[in-house]
DNA sequence: TTGATTTATTGGAACGTTCCATTTATAGGC
DNA sequence: GCCTATAAATGGAACGTTCCAATAAATCAA
């Protein structure tokens, strides 16, 4: 049917008798135009094969209708659900969001802006890669770009951010724990270089402060945010001269693996030694033993992180308030009081 | 630094006191403009600020660098890991992935493939929806646009498909269970509209048959392909007169689901009820019990999809082999022997 | 020196839209 | 019937690139 080259409104205007203007009008659902004229012209659009070019539209016009989701990881369940949010949200808003992936690299997150921008999106929700170095995002704030940050933030940087209250959820998580009585409490994966990474470890130090819990640096383990991250933090921890006998661990991922290690070495999660995880995600639920964790709601947050979008492409702004979205600890089986303590004084 | 006004190369021509057209020559590399000439261009688009118009060029130039993934499902793992071997070839080969998530959603699909269309995107990657009607991608067909399929199929198009040998899979994991002493073998979960259903199924089927097997639609279970999904059959056969003993699942997800549901009835998977999942996701390996699967090799198969695709695109033709990817059986701890032919004859 | 050849650079015409300023057609008021 | 107001349709100039054909400058062979 459609001829090999391209059709153009100028062939839908030939094919319609009208002018190229008139179908611009229509393709616009310009009010403009005569019914019967409109009709005629979609006819023609039909009988063409015509498909919009909106590379030669924007030429023109200010704005685009595409807004770039830039994403430190997406096999992370956590992340692919923050993107449904955001989606479910841009969708009804007429945009279509491109999702891109950085596998935690920061010079593959370097490409993948630059190509976002020379596709002119207008705006940009980028959860940064690990390492991401401090001045990555001068150009586009200077672009004018709108961009906000979803989970993450970069150490200094006057982007908006919207992210979950990393540090109540590690104390509610905390104190959790030592109200099971436990008091030889392990903060288990993550890396300082990580600002998430410093706001639950804040947490969990002013939590154990508050209730008078001694915490040592030893007790801080270091790690991958990721199963095998779990393990190893796990290994080390009980091979001490005096374990701890809880762990708040950095996400669910370094539960999983926390409690894997601990089946390993024939010990019970959550009789034998208390596990808490971090983000709440879907198998947290259905693991054995279910997961105690925090849950911080990655697709609310992604539906107020494209609503905060929408308003600083709407306003013209670079501009806008953080949110920092409710955490609350979701309790399963996971912890169970401290053996030793709860002989004498937990019942 | 950057003025309000958006740089173009115009801005540079002046700025570097050269033609517009030095510019452009500079932007793409050719080796016609003298060394000095080009530092000094290259200096003064440091200095404006510039983006590249992407859109612009395309106007021009015949085909853009940026490829679409259609992906019906981003939160399943599985879809992920093929994302991301698609992303390693293609970064390798300068194009970008953009990748659009339709939720199991044809209309969603729809409305995602005529944007990327507009988008001006060089080819596409789908894993197309379930209920996709047989003739929406005609349009990108005649469009003359390089379209592979992922993992899924549609029933009748002359598009190349780039899948797993779902019928040899499912045929390994039957023969494993058989092997195991099983005689009533159970289907669980997924539906007939889609094609892999039709594919796991007929080689489940034909096992049976081959080695003498009685089958039976009873025990055959239709049903979502999620963890609820999973639960629900085995409920069901559980309640049968004559339960099965085993069960090849459509997916893992659905294995798990059926493992869950085991545990709620107090009863071990492996030991009381064998399962075994398709796809082998990450999980797999971890779960308690871990759960013998069928591996696929997703990565992998994206990688392909990607050289295929890249094939196409080079060639400028729309037709390519199919690709049907080895798999494997992953046997792991969820498939003991029947409990009670294992008395008599299998040791 | 001259003409031919090579090397660097440059105008200008596309590419497919939008949108402003016009033109043309239709209707209303007198 | 004429003038004005309104509705509908249109031509043409952008928008930021690429690329061809043309020019200008430098090099070479005679």
């Amino acid at each position: 049917m459609a001829s090999r080259a391209k059709a153009t409104i100028l062939d839908i205007a030939r094919e319609a008798g009208v002018s190229k203007s008139t179908v611009s009008l229509v393709l616009q659902g310009s009010g403009l135009i005569r019914p019967e004229t409109a009709v005629k012209v979609r006819k023609a659009i039909e009988d063409v094969g015509y498909v919009y070019n909106r590379g030669a539209a924007n030429l023109r016009k200010a704005h685009s209708n595409v807004i770039g989701m830039v994403i430190n990881d997406l096999t992370n369940p956590f992340f692919a659900e923050l993107a449904v949010g955001m989606e479910r949200v841009f969708q009804s808003a007429g945009i279509v969001p491109f999702i891109a992936n950085t596998a935690e690299n920061p010079v593959r997150q370097e490409e993948v802006l630059k190509s976002l921008m020379e596709q002119g999106v207008a705006g940009l929700i980028v959860s940064p890669a690990r390492g991401t170095a401090p001045g990555a995002f001068r150009r586009l704030e200077t672009a004018g770009l709108p961009v906000v940050f979803a989970m993450r933030r970069l150490p200094e940087s006057r982007i908006p951010v919207i992210a979950p209250d990393n540090h109540r959820g590690a104390w509610l998580a905390t104190a959790h724990l030592v109200g099971k009585g436990h008091r030889r409490l392990a903060f288990f994966g993550g890396s300082s270089d990580l600002v998430v990474y410093h706001e639950r470890l804040g947490g969990f130090r002013e939590a154990c402060e508050t209730l008078g819990i001694a915490t040592s640096d030893r007790l801080i383990f270091e790690g991958e945010t990721s199963r095998k991250g779990g393990i190893a933090c796990m290994e080390t921890a009980l091979a001490m001269a005096e374990p701890p006998t809880a762990a708040l661990c950095f996400n669910d991922a370094v539960a999983f693996g926390a409690m894997l290690a601990l089946r390993k070495r024939g010990l019970e999660p959550g009789a034998d030694f208390a596990v808490v995880g971090f983000d709440d995600v879907a198998e947290a639920e259905h693991y054995m033993p279910a997961l105690t964790s925090v849950a911080v709601d990655s697709a609310g947050l992604g539906e107020r992180a494209a609503h905060v979008m929408l308003k600083m492409i709407q306003s013209r702004t670079t501009r806008a308030e953080d949110h920092i979205g409710a955490v609350n600890l979701v309790v399963r089986d996971s912890c169970g009081p401290d053996r030793r303590a709860g002989m004498g004084d937990a019942a």
